[in-house]
DNA sequence: TGCAATTAGATTGTACACAATTTAATTTAA
DNA sequence: TTAAATTAAATTGTGTACAATCTAATTGCA
């Protein structure tokens, strides 16, 4: 049955279902998120600011695997909902320094059920996600 | 060491890492495909092409878990490049037909040794990847 | 029959994502 | 010490992704 082609189709591959599984997870979370007025991608740009308060853009990028080309539009962005300030480093003019304001903080809180409410949607034995968990990090290493 | 907001922390995520394992395992892709001048999109689309000849929009959007709004724009430069037709069907001029050139059906032969050099530059052992692609199946199945 | 509901694609608008290039600041080394 | 190299962001251009809406064809049913 097998066939010189068969590498070729879309059951046989391990990036594909990766591709996949990734879009529509993150799907999930649009509801949730729709409810704080930010997208998916500025919701992991506010987790690495809620928890390091102040931040370089290519630090953040190192983070987030993003570069600034992805960051600039979307720091801008969260800067006109009031979520972060940007400005220049005193130290060395080149970096830009992401810093998150009070109500970006006041944001954090109204995540808090996010992740709960993605979880709910997905019914994935715990034992499987954190199988899932360690093979993604030990895939990230090696890629 | 816990505090109310780990659940915010991008390292407790399980989400963070499959959207950035996709993009960067999809990457890999990019130095292979160029050699197509085809993007991964579009290769994962020339794939199912491929394997079925001929075939709506509507049923390659369920195979690419991808929209009109996106298969659209993709399929009229598949067809610019001479890998596809675009032809609504005879029997139900709602839909339109996809098929597949000879131009289409003899990149497959080049495409042959893509999946062979992305494995090359990913390091994950055998057993890993067969449990990932068990544990991405079953993750695609409950969202 | 004939009109409402459904369906398939296309379109529009917004938001990434990233390669490649540009600009400005800083570092390095001759 | 100053010109070359490096670095950090921003910009530009292309290509997804997807929600929402629109259009045209078909189907279902009163």
């Amino acid at each position: 049955m097998a066939d010189k082609y068969d590498s070729l189709k879309l059951e046989n591959q391990l990036c594909f279902p990766l591709y996949a599984c990734a879009k529509e997870v993150v799907k999930k979370y649009k509801p949730f998120l729709d409810e704080l007025d930010i997208t998916y991608t500025q919701y992991i740009a506010m987790m690495v600011m809620w928890e390091h308060t102040k931040m370089n853009v290519k630090e953040l990028g190192e983070y987030l695997f993003l570069d600034s080309g992805t960051l600039t539009p979307l720091l801008k962005t969260l800067e006109k909902k009031g979520l972060v300030t940007r400005a220049r480093s005193k130290e060395d003019e080149r970096n830009l320094v992401v810093s998150v304001t009070d109500e970006g903080m006041a944001l954090r809180d109204k995540a808090l059920e996010v992740p709960k409410k993605v979880a709910g949607c997905i019914q994935l034995e715990e034992a499987d996600a954190k199988e899932l968990y360690v093979l993604l990090h030990k895939l990230m290493k090696c890629v």
